[in-house]
DNA sequence: TTTGCTGCAAATCCTTTGCAGAGGT
DNA sequence: ACCTCTGCAAAGGATTTGCAGCAAA
């Protein structure tokens, strides 16, 4: 990937910025050329791909990726919080004895039934803080 | 992926749920294969995948995945949370208006800089309550 | 003996990348 | 004109799957 000195505002990343504000549906790239394509055609699937990166790095959207890309597994069944470290990827437990409250008054209010939460924190780990 | 009716317990599911319990250091399915490797060498990455699929499915491990398989982007730069459906894994936001509080207490205790927090919650969406 | 499980390899899915030409600025 | 961006196609990495033989129960 580039570094985004000089960002220039071609067609195609106009119009993928237009379809992704339009809808509330938070579609993945795939879906985000599909939408495209009625109007641009002949784009190909690497640019939606590039631009939905370099428009996330520059802050204009929003790239939903709670969690990591690989799949992880825990040997503790039960269900806990994690904390993740961005710079090496590790993911350690949060301290059973913590209390973390996360207000759950939004399931009066949503139309979904809630079932639960998922919760992971974000932050720099001993080793990478030097 | 085979109905889990009547589960074996096999040498290979030993190891691997052996091994999963040994460490902290939630393993991606790749690593896990490495793991289980040195006691059984002729093992497949395919049968470890299969067997870690079949353990968090039968509750002796938990997989975690915050989030869903795919990447997705969302038209709002502005950090805010989400509720996925896990039967149809649409992703609504969640109203702004309603209070979500997490608790960030355990700033304080983790060795971890925390930098902020991901919050999903999973709920049933009104079309797939029916 | 039944039938779930394995190793293997090929297939699949999503994503990234190299390249030569096109097009913003 | 410069240099980023594009379409294309091939490569890449993670995960899944078809199959014939193997092994728990």
């Amino acid at each position: 990937m580039q570094k985004n000195v000089n960002l220039r505002m071609t067609r195609q990343r106009q119009v993928i910025l237009e379809e992704l504000c339009k809808v509330d549906t938070h579609p993945s790239a795939d879906e985000v050329y599909e939408m495209v394509r009625k109007r641009l055609p002949r784009i190909s699937l690497g640019t939606v791909y590039r631009n939905l990166e370099i428009l996330s790095a520059s802050g204009k959207i929003q790239r939903l990726e709670l969690g990591c890309n690989l799949k992880r597994f825990d040997g503790i069944a039960e269900n806990h919080y994690h904390i993740r470290c961005p710079k090496c990827d590790r993911v350690v437990d949060v301290p059973p004895d913590l209390n973390v409250v996360v207000n759950h008054d939004l399931k009066n209010a949503a139309a979904f039934k809630i079932l639960g939460h998922k919760l992971e924190f974000i932050g720099i780990c001993p080793n990478c803080q030097t």
